[in-house]
DNA sequence: GTCTATGTATAAAA
DNA sequence: TTTTATACATAGAC
Protein backbone atom coordinates (compact mmCIF):
# COMPACT_ATOMS: atom_id res chain seq x y z
CA UNK A 1 0.00 0.00 0.00
CA UNK A 2 1.73 3.13 -0.87
CA UNK A 3 -0.41 5.41 0.54
CA UNK A 4 -2.40 8.48 -1.31
CA UNK A 5 0.58 10.65 -0.29
CA UNK A 6 2.62 8.89 -3.24
CA UNK A 7 -0.41 9.30 -5.74
CA UNK A 8 -0.69 12.61 -4.77
CA UNK A 9 3.19 13.50 -4.95
CA UNK A 10 2.65 11.98 -8.78
CA UNK A 11 -0.56 13.68 -9.70
CA UNK A 12 0.87 16.95 -8.55
CA UNK A 13 4.30 16.29 -10.06
CA UNK A 14 1.82 16.37 -13.19
CA UNK A 15 -0.32 19.30 -12.46
CA UNK A 16 2.88 21.44 -11.71
CA UNK A 17 3.67 20.17 -15.67
CA UNK A 18 0.37 21.26 -17.42
CA UNK A 19 -0.91 24.16 -15.13
CA UNK A 20 0.99 26.52 -12.30
CA UNK A 21 4.03 24.59 -11.67
CA UNK A 22 5.10 27.93 -9.80
CA UNK A 23 1.99 28.16 -7.74
CA UNK A 24 1.90 25.15 -6.65
CA UNK A 25 5.19 25.49 -5.09
CA UNK A 26 2.98 27.42 -2.64
CA UNK A 27 1.82 24.74 -0.94
CA UNK A 28 5.36 23.45 0.01
CA UNK A 29 6.72 26.90 0.88
CA UNK A 30 3.51 27.16 3.59
CA UNK A 31 3.88 23.89 4.79
CA UNK A 32 4.37 25.61 8.25
CA UNK A 33 0.66 26.75 8.08
CA UNK A 34 -0.38 23.50 7.28
CA UNK A 35 1.69 22.28 10.00
CA UNK A 36 3.82 19.06 10.21
CA UNK A 37 1.17 17.00 11.81
CA UNK A 38 1.15 13.44 11.36
CA UNK A 39 4.16 11.44 10.01
CA UNK A 40 4.17 8.00 8.33
CA UNK A 41 3.45 5.93 10.91
CA UNK A 42 6.47 4.26 12.60
CA UNK A 43 5.89 0.32 12.98
CA UNK A 44 7.52 0.63 16.84
CA UNK A 45 6.56 0.40 19.70
CA UNK A 46 5.48 3.58 21.24
CA UNK A 47 7.06 4.59 24.08
CA UNK A 48 5.06 7.58 25.22
CA UNK A 49 2.83 5.65 27.83
CA UNK A 50 -0.04 8.02 27.63
CA UNK A 51 0.07 8.12 23.21
CA UNK A 52 -0.08 4.38 23.63
CA UNK A 53 -3.03 4.35 25.79
CA UNK A 54 -4.53 6.65 23.59
CA UNK A 55 -3.69 4.87 20.49
CA UNK A 56 -4.27 1.23 21.78
CA UNK A 57 -8.25 2.72 22.13
CA UNK A 58 -8.36 4.26 18.94
CA UNK A 59 -7.14 1.84 16.79
CA UNK A 60 -8.87 -1.43 18.93
CA UNK A 61 -12.21 0.10 18.11
CA UNK A 62 -10.59 0.11 14.48
CA UNK A 63 -9.33 -3.16 14.41
CA UNK A 64 -12.46 -4.62 16.14
CA UNK A 65 -14.33 -2.88 13.30
CA UNK A 66 -12.72 -3.81 10.79
CA UNK A 67 -13.09 -7.50 12.13
CA UNK A 68 -17.03 -6.91 12.32
CA UNK A 69 -17.05 -5.61 8.85
CA UNK A 70 -15.12 -8.77 7.27
CA UNK A 71 -17.43 -10.99 8.97
CA UNK A 72 -20.85 -9.55 8.09
CA UNK A 73 -19.43 -8.19 4.35
CA UNK A 74 -17.35 -11.34 3.49
CA UNK A 75 -19.34 -13.90 5.53
CA UNK A 76 -15.87 -15.09 6.92
CA UNK A 77 -15.80 -16.27 10.52
CA UNK A 78 -13.63 -14.53 12.27
CA UNK A 79 -12.22 -14.78 16.17
CA UNK A 80 -10.22 -11.99 17.74
CA UNK A 81 -8.90 -11.80 20.89
CA UNK A 82 -6.83 -8.59 22.04
CA UNK A 83 -5.04 -8.24 25.62
CA UNK A 84 -4.24 -4.40 26.84
CA UNK A 85 -0.51 -4.22 27.86
CA UNK A 86 -2.71 -3.32 31.53
CA UNK A 87 -4.00 -6.75 30.81
CA UNK A 88 -7.73 -6.02 30.26
CA UNK A 89 -9.49 -8.50 27.87
CA UNK A 90 -11.34 -7.85 24.37
CA UNK A 91 -13.17 -9.86 22.28
CA UNK A 92 -15.03 -10.41 18.81
CA UNK A 93 -16.26 -13.29 17.48
CA UNK A 94 -18.16 -13.52 14.51
CA UNK A 95 -21.29 -15.36 15.19
CA UNK A 96 -22.75 -15.36 18.89
CA UNK A 97 -20.47 -16.84 20.90
CA UNK A 98 -18.27 -19.09 18.62
CA UNK A 99 -15.07 -18.24 20.08
CA UNK A 100 -14.93 -21.71 21.19
CA UNK A 101 -16.41 -23.10 17.77
CA UNK A 102 -13.67 -20.94 15.72
CA UNK A 103 -10.74 -22.41 17.72
CA UNK A 104 -11.87 -25.61 17.74
CA UNK A 105 -11.77 -25.35 13.96
CA UNK A 106 -8.51 -23.77 14.13
CA UNK A 107 -7.16 -26.52 16.38
CA UNK A 108 -8.39 -29.19 14.50
CA UNK A 109 -6.95 -27.91 11.09
CA UNK A 110 -3.33 -27.68 12.61
CA UNK A 111 -3.57 -30.94 14.69
CA UNK A 112 -4.54 -33.22 11.03
CA UNK A 113 -1.61 -31.68 9.82
CA UNK A 114 0.63 -31.20 12.46
CA UNK A 115 1.07 -34.91 12.53
CA UNK A 116 2.99 -34.97 9.23
CA UNK A 117 4.86 -32.26 10.14
CA UNK A 118 6.07 -33.64 13.28
CA UNK A 119 7.30 -36.57 11.74
CA UNK A 120 9.31 -35.17 9.09
CA UNK A 121 11.05 -33.10 11.92
CA UNK A 122 11.58 -36.48 14.34
CA UNK A 123 12.66 -39.01 11.58
CA UNK A 124 16.04 -37.84 11.26
CA UNK A 125 16.28 -37.81 15.05
CA UNK A 126 14.57 -41.09 15.13
CA UNK A 127 17.23 -42.67 13.18
CA UNK A 128 19.98 -43.19 15.45
CA UNK A 129 18.18 -42.96 19.04
CA UNK A 130 15.93 -44.75 21.44
CA UNK A 131 13.48 -42.81 22.02
CA UNK A 132 10.02 -45.21 22.39
CA UNK A 133 11.19 -45.83 25.78
CA UNK A 134 11.47 -42.14 26.35
CA UNK A 135 7.98 -41.61 24.81
CA UNK A 136 6.55 -44.25 26.51
CA UNK A 137 7.85 -43.52 29.66
CA UNK A 138 6.49 -39.73 29.48
CA UNK A 139 3.16 -41.40 28.27
CA UNK A 140 3.52 -43.50 31.72
CA UNK A 141 3.83 -40.17 33.50
CA UNK A 142 1.08 -38.35 31.32
CA UNK A 143 -1.78 -41.40 31.71
CA UNK A 144 -0.60 -41.34 35.79
CA UNK A 145 -1.35 -37.52 35.88
CA UNK A 146 -4.50 -38.01 33.40
CA UNK A 147 -5.89 -40.40 36.16
CA UNK A 148 -5.09 -39.10 38.68
CA UNK A 149 -6.31 -35.48 38.14
CA UNK A 150 -10.37 -35.27 36.57
CA UNK A 151 -9.78 -35.12 33.20
CA UNK A 152 -13.12 -33.72 32.73
CA UNK A 153 -11.92 -30.81 33.99
CA UNK A 154 -9.16 -30.12 32.32
CA UNK A 155 -9.17 -26.34 30.88
CA UNK A 156 -9.35 -26.35 27.12
CA UNK A 157 -5.29 -25.31 27.42
CA UNK A 158 -5.13 -28.28 29.38
CA UNK A 159 -6.48 -30.37 26.86
CA UNK A 160 -5.07 -29.15 24.26
CA UNK A 161 -1.00 -29.80 25.93
CA UNK A 162 -2.74 -33.35 26.70
CA UNK A 163 -3.49 -33.82 23.37
CA UNK A 164 -0.18 -32.81 21.72
CA UNK A 165 2.19 -34.63 24.22
CA UNK A 166 0.24 -37.80 23.08
CA UNK A 167 0.73 -37.00 19.65
CA UNK A 168 3.92 -36.65 20.05
CA UNK A 169 4.74 -39.60 21.90
CA UNK A 170 2.26 -41.37 18.82
CA UNK A 171 4.64 -39.98 16.34
CA UNK A 172 7.87 -41.33 17.95
CA UNK A 173 5.30 -44.53 17.95
CA UNK A 174 4.79 -44.46 14.48
CA UNK A 175 8.95 -43.41 13.32
CA UNK A 176 9.36 -46.54 15.20
CA UNK A 177 7.46 -48.78 13.45
CA UNK A 178 8.49 -46.87 9.82
CA UNK A 179 12.21 -47.88 10.91
CA UNK A 180 11.16 -51.41 11.51
CA UNK A 181 9.44 -51.79 8.33
CA UNK A 182 12.38 -49.81 6.73
CA UNK A 183 14.32 -52.71 8.37
CA UNK A 184 17.08 -49.87 10.27
CA UNK A 185 18.61 -50.47 13.09
CA UNK A 186 18.14 -48.26 16.37
CA UNK A 187 20.75 -48.58 18.29
CA UNK A 188 22.10 -45.56 20.14
CA UNK A 189 20.81 -43.02 22.40
CA UNK A 190 20.21 -39.43 21.63
CA UNK A 191 18.48 -37.12 23.60
CA UNK A 192 14.63 -36.53 22.66
CA UNK A 193 13.52 -33.22 22.66
CA UNK A 194 13.02 -32.11 26.14
CA UNK A 195 9.73 -30.65 26.51
CA UNK A 196 8.42 -29.42 29.86
CA UNK A 197 5.33 -31.07 30.32
CA UNK A 198 2.78 -28.55 29.42
CA UNK A 199 0.30 -30.93 30.08
CA UNK A 200 1.18 -30.82 33.89
CA UNK A 201 -1.24 -28.96 36.13
CA UNK A 202 1.71 -27.28 38.27
CA UNK A 203 4.26 -27.34 35.21
CA UNK A 204 5.32 -23.44 35.19
CA UNK A 205 5.47 -21.22 31.99
CA UNK B 1 -14.17 14.56 8.83
CA UNK B 2 -13.44 16.05 5.74
CA UNK B 3 -10.87 13.91 4.68
CA UNK B 4 -8.58 14.21 1.93
CA UNK B 5 -11.12 13.47 -1.00
CA UNK B 6 -12.67 17.17 -0.09
CA UNK B 7 -8.83 18.67 -0.42
CA UNK B 8 -8.77 17.00 -3.28
CA UNK B 9 -11.80 18.19 -5.10
CA UNK B 10 -10.54 21.90 -3.83
CA UNK B 11 -7.23 21.08 -6.00
CA UNK B 12 -8.81 19.82 -8.33
CA UNK B 13 -11.40 22.26 -9.02
CA UNK B 14 -8.63 24.70 -8.98
CA UNK B 15 -6.95 23.01 -11.42
CA UNK B 16 -9.98 23.08 -13.47
CA UNK B 17 -9.95 26.78 -13.88
CA UNK B 18 -6.97 27.28 -14.69
CA UNK B 19 -5.37 24.44 -17.03
CA UNK B 20 -8.56 22.32 -18.43
CA UNK B 21 -11.99 23.20 -18.11
CA UNK B 22 -13.12 21.60 -20.90
CA UNK B 23 -11.24 18.70 -20.25
CA UNK B 24 -12.49 18.20 -16.92
CA UNK B 25 -16.63 18.70 -18.26
CA UNK B 26 -15.97 15.43 -19.99
CA UNK B 27 -15.88 13.95 -16.21
CA UNK B 28 -19.87 15.03 -15.72
CA UNK B 29 -20.76 13.54 -19.26
CA UNK B 30 -19.32 10.67 -18.51
CA UNK B 31 -20.42 10.17 -15.29
CA UNK B 32 -21.26 6.62 -15.52
CA UNK B 33 -17.88 6.32 -16.24
CA UNK B 34 -15.94 7.86 -14.12
CA UNK B 35 -17.89 9.20 -10.93
CA UNK B 36 -20.24 7.29 -8.79
CA UNK B 37 -17.68 4.65 -7.78
CA UNK B 38 -17.76 3.66 -4.19
CA UNK B 39 -21.20 4.63 -1.98
CA UNK B 40 -20.54 3.94 2.15
CA UNK B 41 -19.94 0.61 3.19
CA UNK B 42 -22.89 -1.27 3.30
CA UNK B 43 -23.06 -3.54 6.72
CA UNK B 44 -24.26 -6.68 4.77
CA UNK B 45 -23.48 -9.66 3.52
CA UNK B 46 -22.19 -9.13 -0.40
CA UNK B 47 -24.18 -11.08 -2.85
CA UNK B 48 -21.77 -11.07 -5.73
CA UNK B 49 -19.80 -14.13 -5.32
CA UNK B 50 -16.86 -12.46 -7.17
CA UNK B 51 -17.08 -9.22 -5.48
CA UNK B 52 -17.01 -11.14 -1.99
CA UNK B 53 -14.13 -12.59 -2.91
CA UNK B 54 -12.12 -10.14 -3.60
CA UNK B 55 -12.80 -7.97 -0.71
CA UNK B 56 -12.29 -10.31 1.17
CA UNK B 57 -8.75 -10.60 0.13
CA UNK B 58 -8.20 -7.02 0.23
CA UNK B 59 -9.85 -6.37 3.87
CA UNK B 60 -8.38 -9.32 5.38
CA UNK B 61 -4.84 -8.10 4.38
CA UNK B 62 -5.71 -4.94 5.88
CA UNK B 63 -7.41 -6.41 8.98
CA UNK B 64 -3.92 -8.38 9.88
CA UNK B 65 -1.66 -5.43 9.09
CA UNK B 66 -3.99 -3.34 11.33
CA UNK B 67 -4.02 -6.25 13.89
CA UNK B 68 -0.06 -6.75 13.73
CA UNK B 69 0.38 -2.95 14.06
CA UNK B 70 -1.86 -2.60 17.27
CA UNK B 71 0.05 -5.59 18.45
CA UNK B 72 3.72 -3.99 18.21
CA UNK B 73 2.72 -0.47 18.33
CA UNK B 74 0.88 -0.57 21.60
CA UNK B 75 2.04 -3.91 22.72
CA UNK B 76 -0.50 -5.46 23.03
CA UNK B 77 -1.09 -9.35 22.79
CA UNK B 78 -3.27 -9.72 20.12
CA UNK B 79 -4.59 -13.66 18.61
CA UNK B 80 -6.74 -13.27 15.19
CA UNK B 81 -8.37 -16.44 13.02
CA UNK B 82 -10.23 -15.95 10.48
CA UNK B 83 -11.95 -18.66 8.04
CA UNK B 84 -12.55 -17.82 4.89
CA UNK B 85 -16.80 -18.82 3.33
CA UNK B 86 -14.35 -21.30 1.54
CA UNK B 87 -12.80 -22.63 4.44
CA UNK B 88 -9.12 -21.71 4.46
CA UNK B 89 -7.37 -20.48 7.68
CA UNK B 90 -5.62 -17.31 8.47
CA UNK B 91 -4.09 -16.15 11.65
CA UNK B 92 -2.12 -13.94 13.15
CA UNK B 93 -0.64 -14.35 16.69
CA UNK B 94 1.32 -11.31 18.16
CA UNK B 95 4.47 -13.09 19.53
CA UNK B 96 5.50 -16.36 17.71
CA UNK B 97 3.28 -18.89 18.42
CA UNK B 98 1.18 -17.37 21.04
CA UNK B 99 -1.94 -18.33 19.85
CA UNK B 100 -2.09 -20.58 22.49
CA UNK B 101 -0.46 -18.83 25.05
CA UNK B 102 -2.93 -16.05 24.23
CA UNK B 103 -6.15 -18.66 24.16
CA UNK B 104 -5.26 -20.18 27.62
CA UNK B 105 -5.08 -16.91 28.75
CA UNK B 106 -8.51 -15.90 27.32
CA UNK B 107 -9.70 -19.43 28.53
CA UNK B 108 -8.00 -18.59 32.36
CA UNK B 109 -9.98 -15.22 32.47
CA UNK B 110 -13.29 -15.98 32.48
CA UNK B 111 -14.08 -13.96 35.48
CA UNK B 112 -11.52 -11.29 36.25
CA UNK B 113 -11.87 -8.98 33.33
CA UNK B 114 -13.99 -10.92 31.13
CA UNK B 115 -17.37 -10.08 30.56
CA UNK B 116 -20.37 -11.76 29.75
CA UNK B 117 -19.89 -14.39 26.95
CA UNK B 118 -17.86 -17.12 28.92
CA UNK B 119 -21.07 -18.37 30.76
CA UNK B 120 -21.09 -21.77 28.83
CA UNK B 121 -17.30 -22.05 28.99
CA UNK B 122 -16.66 -25.02 32.16
CA UNK B 123 -20.28 -26.12 31.09
CA UNK B 124 -21.93 -30.06 29.95
CA UNK B 125 -19.16 -32.70 29.12
CA UNK B 126 -20.25 -34.62 31.85
CA UNK B 127 -22.54 -36.57 29.53
CA UNK B 128 -19.75 -39.68 29.62
CA UNK B 129 -17.21 -38.73 30.76
CA UNK B 130 -16.44 -41.96 30.54
CA UNK B 131 -14.84 -42.20 28.09
CA UNK B 132 -11.95 -40.15 28.83
CA UNK B 133 -11.17 -41.86 32.08
CA UNK B 134 -11.38 -45.23 30.57
CA UNK B 135 -8.95 -43.85 27.26
CA UNK B 136 -6.33 -42.84 29.46
CA UNK B 137 -6.60 -45.88 32.15
CA UNK B 138 -5.94 -47.37 29.00
CA UNK B 139 -2.83 -45.15 27.76
CA UNK B 140 -2.06 -46.29 31.56
CA UNK B 141 -1.78 -49.79 30.83
CA UNK B 142 -0.15 -50.06 27.82
CA UNK B 143 2.40 -47.06 28.85
CA UNK B 144 3.06 -49.45 32.26
CA UNK B 145 3.77 -52.70 29.65
CA UNK B 146 5.30 -50.45 27.49
CA UNK B 147 7.94 -49.55 30.19
CA UNK B 148 8.50 -52.96 31.28
CA UNK B 149 8.47 -54.66 28.37
CA UNK B 150 11.46 -54.05 25.51
CA UNK B 151 9.61 -51.77 23.47
CA UNK B 152 12.55 -52.46 20.38
CA UNK B 153 11.91 -55.61 20.65
CA UNK B 154 8.10 -55.42 19.94
CA UNK B 155 7.68 -57.31 16.47
CA UNK B 156 6.30 -55.31 13.90
CA UNK B 157 2.73 -56.52 14.79
CA UNK B 158 2.85 -55.82 18.37
CA UNK B 159 4.72 -52.41 17.24
CA UNK B 160 1.39 -51.88 15.06
CA UNK B 161 -1.52 -52.95 17.71
CA UNK B 162 0.55 -50.76 20.23
CA UNK B 163 0.49 -47.42 17.20
CA UNK B 164 -3.30 -48.26 17.41
CA UNK B 165 -4.22 -48.24 20.91
CA UNK B 166 -2.73 -44.96 20.92
CA UNK B 167 -3.88 -43.76 18.22
CA UNK B 168 -7.66 -44.52 19.54
CA UNK B 169 -7.02 -43.15 22.95
CA UNK B 170 -5.66 -39.92 21.04
CA UNK B 171 -8.80 -39.88 18.59
CA UNK B 172 -11.02 -39.71 22.34
CA UNK B 173 -8.46 -37.38 23.40
CA UNK B 174 -9.58 -35.31 20.66
CA UNK B 175 -13.01 -35.62 20.16
CA UNK B 176 -13.35 -34.77 23.74
CA UNK B 177 -11.59 -31.71 23.40
CA UNK B 178 -13.70 -31.33 19.73
CA UNK B 179 -16.48 -31.58 22.19
CA UNK B 180 -15.53 -28.91 24.69
CA UNK B 181 -14.65 -27.04 22.16
CA UNK B 182 -17.83 -26.65 20.59
CA UNK B 183 -19.63 -26.72 23.62
CA UNK B 184 -21.19 -29.67 22.46
CA UNK B 185 -22.45 -32.45 24.80
CA UNK B 186 -20.87 -35.53 23.96
CA UNK B 187 -23.43 -38.09 23.26
CA UNK B 188 -22.44 -41.46 22.74
CA UNK B 189 -19.54 -43.36 24.39
CA UNK B 190 -16.51 -43.33 22.80
CA UNK B 191 -16.36 -46.10 20.20
CA UNK B 192 -13.03 -47.43 21.94
CA UNK B 193 -13.12 -50.93 20.83
CA UNK B 194 -12.58 -53.39 22.70
CA UNK B 195 -9.92 -55.32 21.17
CA UNK B 196 -8.08 -58.28 22.44
CA UNK B 197 -5.09 -56.37 24.58
CA UNK B 198 -2.26 -58.96 23.35
CA UNK B 199 0.12 -55.89 24.93
CA UNK B 200 -1.08 -55.19 27.72
CA UNK B 201 1.03 -57.51 30.48
CA UNK B 202 -2.27 -59.58 31.85
CA UNK B 203 -4.56 -60.29 28.94
CA UNK B 204 -2.55 -63.12 27.70
CA UNK B 205 -4.56 -64.26 24.50
C1' DG C 1 -1.37 -8.10 -9.39
C1' DT C 2 -1.91 -2.14 -10.58
C1' DC C 3 -4.28 2.30 -10.56
C1' DT C 4 -7.01 6.05 -8.90
C1' DA C 5 -10.99 8.17 -6.63
C1' DT C 6 -12.94 7.98 -2.62
C1' DG C 7 -14.18 6.57 2.02
C1' DT C 8 -12.11 5.72 6.59
C1' DA C 9 -9.07 5.65 10.43
C1' DT C 10 -6.56 8.16 13.34
C1' DA C 11 -2.52 11.40 15.30
C1' DA C 12 -2.44 15.57 17.13
C1' DA C 13 -4.60 19.33 18.90
C1' DA C 14 -8.34 21.84 21.09
C1' DT D 1 -14.31 14.04 24.83
C1' DT D 2 -14.50 16.67 19.62
C1' DT D 3 -12.16 18.58 15.71
C1' DT D 4 -9.11 18.66 11.96
C1' DA D 5 -5.69 17.45 8.72
C1' DT D 6 -3.50 13.80 6.98
C1' DA D 7 -2.29 9.05 6.29
C1' DC D 8 -4.27 4.90 5.09
C1' DA D 9 -7.60 1.40 3.20
C1' DT D 10 -10.07 -0.07 -0.35
C1' DA D 11 -13.92 -0.38 -4.26
C1' DG D 12 -14.09 -0.50 -8.84
C1' DA D 13 -11.84 -0.82 -13.04
C1' DC D 14 -7.88 -2.86 -15.37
Amino acid sequence: MEGEDAARRRRQQQQQGQAAAGEKEVGQVKEKKVKRKRGRVELRRIEDRTSRQVRFSKRRSGLFKKARELSVLCDAEVALVVFSPAGRLYEFASSNSSMEKIFGRYWDIPNTTAQETRVDRNIQIDLNEQSVPDSVSELNDIAQWALESNVNEMSMAELRCFEETVTDALTVIKNKLMMKVAGLPQKERSPLKKRKNRWSPESEE
